[in-house]
DNA sequence: CGAGAGCCAT
């Protein structure tokens, strides 16, 4: 009797805690649904929600969102249509969608018509007019709807910043009355992005929580100034480090040249436990661009296979300059061909590739099938073309492609363009006509206009020009080495021996020093460096004897030709 | 169930 009145007891008990109401049935299904969809399952979301005896708004609301964020935004609308009875979140969910699927006037239209709105819904109005780049519209919203959150102000700091208007970011910023990480991190990354290192770092330091999020912006903004040390300091103090700030660390690294420390990291991220993806697989590409490492970026392309992103543009362009810094022009080609649909960079990266070995005919054909296949030429395209002509040698091809930007796509030569003009003009021997060209130019000659025209000098041994091209490239760039090497070597060519000593003083006056220039080899294991007048080498009369073959080959080769 | 942030290629 006693253990009878005891169970039952105990199930009574255990049966208040237990039992399901109708209520949270309906719930937990829905969470399960919301769960199916995430993992990408949409059949079994849609048929537990078929099953469902009872369903609540929330479990409509789950199926829409499900069905959009799956990439099927019409069911999503179908379902909204014929739901029994829609919430506020419903709406709101339309509205995202839309958005997503880059229907803005869709997504304006389930604004106006909800019955009611709540600050999410303008909320997500605002940065729907954001993403669409209608800034006006999404200001007016801002200053229309009833209260603001956080979220608001983010998004409209946010959306200023990607304009370029930082000011007027900064000026939201601090007059919003609640700050939260994200607002501080909007803020640092914009920042960043315009590269005033500075603002950031200070706002960084001021921030009262730092996560990961925004440490990973503040390490970009160290890595752009080149601060690698101080880059990989906060990355080291993370405390649970991601696979976007690794990501922002070895960037970092390929970015400054320093391909080897990238490679490393990629190890460490995966001892780390970390799945490297697209953007990893890119900058450490990138890395393997820059040592010209062929060994490694076929490792890696081999990773890219295995992960599944041989379909990812980005990679492939990055293999396209992996495969071309490298000399496999077969493999760059190969690449190109596998990319379904290629976007600007892969036309302008393929048309550099060929551009830079020289091989003018393939270069160009590739411009007439980017046009064929629709892709509008852009700047940097055009760089590609002129620097094609300045690897071939054809003066008269050059000013052909200069003229062509300028008056038949109406586009304005960047300093770049002068710059590689400039360069095939000096080449030529013709420095008097680029010097008439940066005269021009409408706008000021920078560093790398007078460095080209300083570089042409030495083909004529213009003395007056090069001494002209010296001087404003040191005001420039006072603590710039090349132009008194050059400005040097120029005199040196010419007899002038006295102006030879006299740049060298100027040098230790102004405390410039020159950076030794070297070249490597990677065979097997061993790394061999090679300094100019070196002979520390075991093999190097065994180099110079090849070496002094190449030269009477090459000199054979030239009078053939 | 809905709204805001960091990493990629020429």
């Amino acid at each position: 009797m006693l253990v009878w009145r005891l169970s039952r007891s105990y199930l009574v008990q255990n049966h208040t805690r237990f039992i399901h109401s109708s209520r949270d049935i309906i719930y937990a299904t829905n969470v399960r649904i919301g769960n199916l969809f995430r993992v990408g399952n949409i059949n079994h979301a849609r048929k537990l929600f078929d099953e469902m005896p009872k369903r609540d708004v929330v479990s409509w609301n789950t199926l829409i969102t499900g069905y959009w964020k799956n990439g099927l935004f019409q069911e999503s609308k179908r379902l909204f249509d014929i739901m029994p009875l829609r919430n506020v979140v419903s709406w709101n969910s339309m509205i995202a969608a839309c958005i997503e699927n880059r229907f803005i006037d869709a997504a304006f239209e389930y604004f106006q018509n909800m019955p009611d709105r709540n600050i999410g819904s303008w909320n997500a109005m605002i940065s729907g007019f954001i993403k669409c780049e209608m800034d006006d519209e999404a200001v007016t919203l801002f200053e229309q709807m009833p209260r603001r959150n956080v979220i608001s102000y983010t998004a409209m700091i946010d959306g200023y910043a990607k304009k370029g208007q930082i000011k007027k970011a900064r000026e939201l910023f601090d007059s919003m009355p609640i700050r939260n990480e994200v607002s501080w991190t909007v803020m640092i990354s914009a920042y960043v992005e315009s590269d005033q290192f500075n603002e950031a770092s200070d706002l960084f330091s001021r921030m009262p929580c730092k996560n990961v999020v925004a440490v990973t912006a503040m390490i970009t903004g160290y890595c752009k100034e080149g601060k690698m040390e101080d880059a990989r300091v906060l990355f080291n103090e993370i405390q649970c480090r991601d696979d976007v700030s690794f990501n922002a660390m070895i960037t970092g690294y390929a970015q400054n040249g320093r391909g080897e420390e990238a490679l490393r990291l990629l190890i460490d991220m995966r001892r780390y436990g970390l799945r490297s993806d697209q953007y990893t697989l890119v900058s450490v590409l990138a890395a393997c661009s820059s040592l010209a490492s062929l060994i490694e970026g076929k490792q890696i392309h081999a990773l890219v296979y295995k992960y599944r992103f041989d379909t990812d543009v980005s990679v492939s362009n990055a293999l396209i300059t992996m495969y071309s810094k490298s000399g496999c022009l077969p493999d760059v080609e190969q690449v190109f061909e596998k990319i379904c649909s290629p976007n600007i960079v892969s036309w302008n990266t393929i048309i550099a590739a060929f551009a830079q070995h020289g091989i003018y005919k393939k270069t160009l054909g590739f411009f007439e099938r980017m046009k064929f296949y629709g892709i509008e030429p852009d700047g940097i395209t055009f760089l590609s073309l002129l620097s094609a002509c300045g690897h071939a040698g054809m003066v008269m091809e050059s000013l052909y492609w200069f003229d062509l930007m300028k008056n038949t796509y109406n586009m304005a030569p960047r300093s770049e363009h002068y710059a590689c003009l400039i360069d095939i003009l000096g080449r030529s021997g013709q420095v008097e006509n680029a010097y008439k060209m940066i005269q021009d130019m409408p706008f000021e000659a920078d560093f790398g206009v007078w460095g080209a025209l300083l570089a042409g000098c030495r083909f004529s041994l213009n003395i007056k020009l090069a001494e002209l091209a010296a001087q404003k490239i040191m005001k420039l760039d006072p603590k710039n080495s090349g132009a008194y090497v050059m400005l040097s070597n120029i005199y040196a060519a010419s007899g002038l021996w006295r102006k030879v000593t006299q740049v060298r003083r100027l040098m230790k006056v102004d405390r410039v020093k020159k950076q030794t220039a070297y070249s490597w080899i990677e065979i097997g294991n061993t790394l061999h460096y090679f300094v100019g007048g070196d002979v520390s080498h075991l093999a190097i009369d065994d180099i110079h004897t090849v070496i002094k073959q190449m030269y009477s080959h090459m000199e054979a080769v030239e009078d053939i030709a």
